[in-house]
DNA sequence: CTGTCACCATACGCAAGCGTATTGACAGCG
DNA sequence: CGCTGTCAATACGCTTGCGTATGGTGACAG
């Protein structure tokens, strides 16, 4: 049976790796789920069959399990990477707030693995991502607050922010204010406001940020 | 070919009607997802085949929608009616914080149903679910600011709250207070006081909110 | 030139699940 | 009692998709 390459597939004649088959699935899960992810339709979008496949991993699980560990690298990692560059917790949190509302693809791809059901092992890697997130933030408002219990508090709430954006943004993509309007400008910044906690040193301009957000920036 | 009935099954002897089909479905989405809704093993569950299935309803797409009208009838119109019964937007807003930190199940179900990439038919139902919650507290908002966009701000940021803690609840299970403790009494107080706008006149006590927060009521 | 290996194509078998067709059981009514 | 309609069981055919087995091709080393 002759091999006949196609010059015009994605690996442009190349051999892929298995990289490149992780790439294919996590856009897959970001486009359609973790369920849509399959074996014989994959290969077709790269161009190649199955066999190409079983070459590289001995089941499906695999793929995922590579797929998961790709995402785990590239986007969560370099995201609080990217954050910490920040000098102080304050900035830091203003830079998750930004890059969470920035990414579609993210949001889509985050979402589709929180709610995926099956593999199981994508649960693994959820908890562990969105757990380093958490802390994350968490170290920030430790640094902010004195109060523990607050800190957690803060970090909670923002943190179901975060999550939430990503969400409404797909069931109310009316109410969502367009990327580059004015209107979003203005709520990043209310969000930012919002939730970064002001001080708890009283000599500080403590109802400042309220009021700035009440007369409209 | 002889019916047996069997007496041990959900129904008991008597027929299945349409809503015991789409309760099954919307259990199923809430456990496994909308995709994991087969006929078969609906049937199966319900203690019939799909012969009882294929009478009711011309095919699973009939049935899904049968499922997310019950749903919307049930768990959607309800919540907003209940918080419809609170004296004023304040208390409405908190009515809703409480409800919606209480229900895993619903939790999970709007999930499944939000992040169902088929059928289409899905979005249209989540779409107008979540427009409706949207606008019920962008009402509240407006009733407690006199500056509509800083309204929408607030009511765009509490809906991602809202819609946030459902996942956040999900992703990092071990950092959410359990629902009887004191901690989490103390997480939905700071909710409360974080979500609902001090009023913008002036001489009304503007930081005492946030003041109250930091003293840990 | 030959052999090896990485990568890939294809055929096959099996399972799950959908929808269609056919038949059966039973209650209610005239 | 016979008929009708509701509800349900089962068989069948088709599609999709997974994993296994087998064979092919091209690059490279000896």
């Amino acid at each position: 049976m002759a091999r006949k390459r196609n010059k015009s597939d994605l690996h442009a004649g190349r051999t892929l790796t298995i990289e490149d088959w992780a790439i294919a699935a996590l856009d897959e899960m970001a486009d359609r789920g973790v369920d849509a992810v399959a074996v014989e339709s994959l290969a077709r979008s790269l161009g190649v069959t199955k066999g190409s496949f079983y070459w590289h991993f001995a089941n499906r699980n695999e793929l995922i399990s590579a797929a998961l560990a790709e995402w785990e690298r590239r986007e969560t990692d370099a995201l609080l990477e990217r954050a910490a560059t920040e000098p102080d917790p304050a900035s830091r949190i203003r830079r998750l707030i930004g890059e969470v509302n920035a990414s579609r693809r993210a949001s889509r791809l985050y979402l589709a693995l929180s709610n995926a059901n099956k593999p199981t092992l994508v649960r693994n890697y959820v908890e562990r991502v969105a757990k380093r997130r958490f802390e994350f933030l968490h170290a920030c408002y430790l640094e902010l607050e004195h109060d523990p219990e607050s800190a957690h508090d803060w970090a909670l709430m923002t943190f179901s922010v975060f999550l939430g954006t990503l969400q409404a943004r797909h069931d109310i993509p009316d109410q969502w204010p367009a990327a580059d309007s004015r209107h979003f400008k203005r709520y990043v910044g209310f969000l930012i406001d919002s939730l970064i906690p002001v001080t708890t040193d009283i000599e500080e301009s403590y109802p400042l940020s309220r009021s700035a957000s009440a007369a409209t920036p």
